[in-house]
DNA sequence: GAAACGATTTGATCTAAATCACAATCCATG
DNA sequence: CATGGATTGTGATTTAGATCAAATCGTTTC
């Protein structure tokens, strides 16, 4: 009984662990994908708005998302609330929760998605017997904590459209990544969400999209996003 | 032999566990530190202004810092670096290079320093069979995803003199928690450090001590500062 | 101890982005 | 399908911080 238990965590976790490499620049996904769609994890739904945790519930499981949209959001005691990611299929959730034991940060769902909940202490023991769980999680932290260094330099030292350049470049290799289109995609966030994210306010990022499509780089129509000329944008960030 | 040596490193490893433990806000540091100082790790002396490892450079181990003084900073292509953290007594330093194996980040000393080199090959074997390690690796790793979360804050909404005073609180904290003043430190590092760690320029952060200075709030004697009302600076945190 | 260099402070000006304002458009819901 | 609130786009104005400039202070070097 307890031992099916753990087999099917097991395979819970294995898919995840590969699902996870769609991170990488190589795009071997689809497979995994179907694998991933194939197991039993304790999966749920969380509907457009709805909040997967909150900031200073007990930190209990992270989260693998399945399918759909999320943002990540810290909030200032005086009520400024910052954007600290958004995420989505294959990204795992809560990573920043372990060292107190409580949600640091809010979760939303941009739109209707499935995630996989995975006990924390579950996942603990099995990475305890499996050496390759136990290392894709180090690897998984530090792939975090790495490209938080890169917002952070985007944060302090680029200007509103390299910022802006940098971030839908960011967008189409994950999308791309996952096996839809690097050149056309959805915006699943607000102008407001996407000036949080990059410390902007919505009218600069609105004003950077217009002055894109100007230049002819993308062409916007409201969250419909076409990457016209993803070279032009890359010479923005070197500038 | 190998007994011998696989208990050594325990012994290593078990300092740096509680070492860390500095960051929480409760002080019982004294002891931990002195177990520290009679541990036989692999130590290395690093001058000020050597870099205690570059980006690109292979990753295999990560760095305790046992005294002294480290910035770290990224590199953007342009020949703009950014610098996203200061690191002192306790701290870890090199997780964001797991996931690639390779340094994302430069490491130089601003001051002489001591560190304590880990092998990471090693540390993973250990962190098999010791799961106090294997948690307390997690929580490190955590902490610093969900204080990268916080900088990201203040990089994104916070304004000059809000920065320079969560800067300013942080230090003090983390001063205060190894044993030392928390009303009175030597910086380490320049204007333009604190102004490219803080997204900002240095006259800006010099404009912003003298502020403090004839408010009231600090007294800056060139690197040495004294906090003389920190409730003040806390309450500039709130606008 | 003079010279040279780097770090800091302070002032004057400039500019990128914020703020304010309002119209246009979308879309959610009864 | 009509209505109201949210979202977006754009113009006018303001402002925080950048940039430019210069003097001062400290430290290292010879």
């Amino acid at each position: 009984m307890k031992e099916h238990n753990i087999l099917n965590q097991l395979k819970v976790v294995c898919s995840l662990c590969s699902l996870r490499e769609l991170c990488l620049p190589i795009g071997f996904a689809l497979e995994e994908l179907q694998q991933l769609d194939a197991l039993t994890g304790s999966k749920r739904l969380v509907r457009r708005g709805e909040y997967l945790y909150r900031t200073g519930e007990k930190f209990a499981a992270i989260y693998a998302i399945r399918g759909g949209f999320f943002k990540t959001s810290v909030l200032h005691e005086d009520g400024r609330e910052h954007v600290t990611g958004f995420h989505m299929m294959g990204d795992i959730m809560g990573l920043d929760a372990i060292s107190t034991e409580t949600h640091a940060c809010d979760a939303v769902a941009l739109e209707c998605s499935e995630i996989c909940e995975i006990p924390f202490d579950r996942l603990s023991e099995l990475s305890m017997v499996m050496p390759v769980l136990h290392q894709n999680l180090h690897r998984i932290m530090s792939r975090e904590i790495a490209f938080d260094h890169e917002i952070m330099l985007m944060l302090g030292k680029m200007r509103a459209e390299e910022r802006l350049a940098a971030f839908l470049l960011n967008l189409s290799k994950r999308f791309s990544a996952r096996g839809y289109s690097a050149a056309s995609f959805q915006l699943r966030m607000t102008r407001e969400e996407i000036g949080s994210y990059l410390g902007l306010k919505l009218e600069t990022v609105s004003r950077a999209f217009s002055r894109f499509q100007e230049e002819g780089l993308i062409s916007v129509q409201r969250k419909l996003i076409e990457l016209k000329d993803a070279d032009g944008l890359k010479r923005l960030l070197r500038v």
